[in-house]
RNA sequence: UCCCCGAUAGUUCAGUUGGUAGAACGCCGGACUGUUAAUCCGUAUGUCGCUGGUUCGAGUCCAGCUCGGGGAGCCA
């Protein structure tokens, strides 16, 4: 007599003949006047429920078992058995049928066992890691941040915690959120009348991170190879299905490293989990490409297979000046790419994902390494179909004198960057690293469209329930 | 922030030129069945997002607002 996981049932874990007790939650009760009911019941530890046979002679089958709705807690005891019917290869035939919770009423229960918009799923955010498509959206996620915490390790990298409050405001990835313990109904002032931040709670103006980066860079020049896997927060007023104000990014940061190194790591990188979900997720998957996106099975085994297409800023400039399709935005050498460039490059020149690199210096950061040309600058993004940049990344200028001329040319203080000029002061090591949007990474992988259902609880602008 | 679209039953949606509010599924009741969000029959569904306007009369037309979706920009 074991307590044991639907998962550990359904793959044969428990063998058949042993009695065994499942904790979970009923999906569909459908009852045989031949004087059995089957109940569906799930526990989140894998796509499939597992179906529950209940004989009408049990003690409490009248009382409970007629009574059980989409959505009641149950502990179910029984003997684990081949099953009898089609559809599923091991049931339980319950002895014991014990009730954690009923649903108090079962025709304002919001998920009912039919279909729901995802649209409606979102606003009971609460309750949607019920559904089937919620459920499968939280093991993968689970499965790639597993993987990619596993191959940075095999890989030698550590994961490094950057600080999710930062005094940096130079962090110049986008709008930042203000942490600050100062009474906004009676803000303390300066003599010029401006706020006193020296009265606030580190004695300066602080954030919420927009990117581990430049932290991560410290360590990089120190321990060669890490990563940083945590939250970042971006305050822009961005109304996407692929932007969110509170999301996940991995930056790995490597020393002794170039640009190249940097593009070979994020393949790797890729493949290595796309290969993780496909083996360990294809329950889930199977559903995906059942109900949300066909194609999202032979997308990750074609990823896994096939090297990815690398591609220089000014040769994609000539493709998409030289091609047949008409853009709403005009194509000119030093003009950053719209959406719908990328979305050509990715979609329809090369038919999958591409890594673009070498930009024109003014439309990139000012951390990025000058190219020999002294025009472009040793930049990279991979850009998937679809999504369009899943990772944004760059060799990192280790030349003091030319790293100090980028930052006047962009107007940032040197003094402000002490401490990032200091990696460059005290012996400086070529330096290379990327980040990738995590739940870019999980809509990619699932073909859920909209990142907003692929974070347990998304916050975007006016949008911060639960 | 800009452009376009939308909001009607628990859910998914229909609602004609402005004239008494509809379906499917779910719920509930019944029938049937080792059943597979099963099938069949029946009952009940409602602040038509909010506020105002036009009209004899507004779910329908107009204005404002709120919320949601898609696209763009910003980016991961």
């Amino acid at each position: 007599m074991s307590l044991a996981s639907v998962a550990d049932i359904i793959k044969g874990v428990i063998p058949v003949g042993e009695i065994a007790s499942v904790n979970g939650w009923v999906r569909t009760r459908r009852d045989s006047k031949a004087g059995i009911s089957f109940l569906a019941i799930y526990d989140g530890s894998c796509f499939d429920p597992i179906q529950a046979v209940i004989e009408n002679t049990l003690e409490n089958y009248q009382s409970d078992v007629l009574s059980l709705t989409a959505g009641c807690s149950v502990k179910i005891t029984g003997k684990v058995v081949e099953s009898m019917g089609k559809g599923q290869s091991f049931e339980i035939q319950a002895t014991k049928v014990e009730i954690y919770g009923l649903v108090e009423d079962p025709d304002t229960y919001p998920m009912s066992a039919k279909r729901h918009s995802i649209e409606y799923l979102r606003e009971v955010a609460h309750l949607r890691p019920r559904t089937n498509i919620i459920g499968a959206v939280a093991r993968v996620r689970n499965t790639l941040s597993q993987a990619i915490h596993r191959f940075y390790n095999e890989e030698g990298y550590l994961w490094v915690s950057t600080p999710i409050l930062t005094g940096s405001d130079c962090e110049g990835a986008g709008e930042m959120f203000r942490v600050s313990t100062l009474d906004f109904e009676n803000l303390p002032l300066t003599d010029d009348g401006k706020v006193d931040f020296n009265e606030d709670f580190f004695g300066k103006e602080t954030f919420l991170t927009v990117s581990g980066q430049l932290n991560a860079e410290t360590y990089a020049c120190a321990l060669s190879k890490v990563y940083t896997f945590g939250p970042t927060f971006r305050a822009e007023n961005s109304n996407t299905t692929r932007h969110l104000a509170e999301f996940w990014m991995v930056e790995p940061e490597i020393a002794f490293a170039d640009l190249a190194d940097a593009a070979n790591l994020a393949e790797k990188m890729l493949k290595y989990v796309f290969a993780a979900v496909l083996a360990e997720r294809p329950d889930d998957m199977a559903f995906f490409a059942q109900r949300v996106d066909k194609e999202c099975i032979t997308r990750l085994e074609n990823m896994v297979e096939r090297d990815f297409v690398r591609m220089d800023y000014t040769d994609a400039i000539e493709i998409l000046k030289n091609c047949d399709k008409k853009f709403d935005f005009p194509v000119e050498w030093g003009v950053d790419l719209q959406s719908e460039h990328e979305r050509y490059l990715a979609e329809v020149h090369v038919g999958g994902p591409v890594i673009l690199q070498n930009y024109p210096k003014d439309i990139k950061a000012f951390y990025m390494r000058l190219n020999d040309d002294g025009k472009t600058v040793a930049a990279m993004d991979v850009l998937a179909p679809g999504i369009g940049e899943i990772i944004g990344g760059a060799q990192r200028e280790e030349r003091l004198d030319v790293l100090d001329r980028r930052m006047k040319e962009m107007n940032i203080e040197p003094e402000d960057m002490w401490w990032y000029r200091d990696l460059r002061r005290y012996g400086t090591v070529p330096h290379a690293g990327f980040g990738l949007g995590f739940e870019r990474l999980v809509s990619y992988v699932t073909g859920v469209q909209n990142i907003r259902d692929v974070i347990p609880f998304p916050r975007a602008p006016r949008s911060a329930n639960f």
